[in-house]
DNA sequence: CCAAAAGTGTTACAATTACACCCATGA
DNA sequence: TCATGGGTGTAATTGTAACACTTTTGG
């Protein structure tokens, strides 16, 4: 079992042969909040074993690349957004899990205001689904969906990163709105309101909604970021 | 900006080039808990750019391993331990990061009885440091040692993980002390009993301490699994 | 004036904190 | 008998949960 000595990467020059490489890729769940209902970005794979089925946004990491970099990128090629919230959640590499041999993917996980997000092309049906209407997916990614959006309920919580999902000036109830879609529960408007507002990260912007056919709620602002996460 | 179309490696079948394959590893924090001190498992870097620095047990994950299972391994390799708590914590990138190259590791921490490793060789100084007294290290690894202790920290007061650090049988004492040692701070003993035997995850079993020189605590054993993520 | 969502306080209950004395053992 | 750590309960405080009516707007 145990060697007198072992050879390492930590410990030792080592020549790293090819055959110990493997492919690096990142896969996003992009999520977005449409007025009632959180909702991810898919894709379908052209791939034979995956024909048809959905996938997330994703891409090889380049070389000499910064992972969280490569996450941006595929953000920022798909959606236009610069600034958004993303989080790095898991990394998946079992053998097998590609077709395409070795790949190792980390998954992250990113917030939007899907508002500002542009479609610009629609290759692939790229677009939009409802979470509570995803079922299987290609290769490993409904593993990789489920692990993020638990990720993100325990997180709306613990860090309140879901104003990532909204525009800069809300109302409480839109906030509301968003906590409940992530956690797939009622909460009490009250107790919201005061738990959020004793939180003492909200800015009262001193404006109120416009247009909307009842009591105009007040607008709120998001101070400081959402963690030290941005790009 | 963005394209047409965009092949990648989700939708497309795409030959991956040689170029874009990176040397993979994983790193391990292993923890130990020590009477009353929490240490971790190092040893030293030979690597000329790191010499003399301390380092974290890790290896290259071999091609076709599951990259959870090479952390398993080092940890069986270094330490003679099968069934340890081990849980994948982040994925470290950056380029430039390894002076052999494109090194991406994937960090891992574990929790070991201290009592039941033998550290069958002591080469490059293999061995328990004090987490009071990390300060520099080699590579990266302060940095992924400062994420895995603070993920622990989080993960023995969510998921109660601390059990991994004790033999089977333990007194509340003992358990409280491994408490403060992770969280760096002294707990109140009745509030601690309180609470711990109020979760109903522990199983008296009848015994108390042995040879000790003040009265003998009772012995508890944790009850079910620390979490689903044994090997 | 109706429909729709905004705004607002209080009370009950649960969880957490602070705190001090006696007990069993080995030396 | 002394030193050492084990074992135990209660009261105060804080945080969480439950709950209903009035207000403002557009149609």
């Amino acid at each position: 079992m145990a060697e007198a000595t072992f050879k390492n990467i930590n410990t030792h020059a080592i020549e790293i042969d090819s055959y110990l490489r493997v492919a690096l890729s990142v896969d996003c769940v992009i999520f977005g909040f449409d007025e009632h209902e959180l909702k991810i970005l898919l894709i379908r794979s052209d791939l034979t074993e995956f024909k048809n089925k959905w996938t997330l946004l994703g891409d090889l990491v380049r070389p000499d690349e910064d992972p969280d970099k490569a996450a941006y990128r595929v953000l920022r090629d798909r959606t236009g957004l610069k600034n958004v919230y993303l989080e790095q959640v898991h990394t998946f590499g079992k053998p097998g899990r590609h077709p395409a041999g070795r790949v190792v993917t980390i998954a992250y996980y990113s917030l939007v205001n899907i508002e500002k997000v542009k479609l610009t092309t629609l290759a692939h049906e790229l677009h939009w689904h409802p979470v509570k209407d995803i079922r299987q997916m290609a290769f490993d990614h409904r593993q990789i969906f489920d692990t993020c959006f638990q990720q993100l309920q325990t997180a709306v919580l613990d860090r309140h990163v879901g104003f990532g999902l909204l525009p800069p000036k809300f109302s409480l109830s839109k906030l509301q709105r968003v906590y409940e879609a992530i956690l797939g529960e009622t909460l009490d408007r009250r107790n919201f309101r005061k738990k959020i507002l004793a939180m003492d990260i909200l800015e009262d912007l001193e404006e109120i909604e416009t247009n909307v056919s009842h009591r105009p709620g007040k607008l709120y602002r998001f101070k400081g970021r959402i963690n030290q996460k941005f790009c």
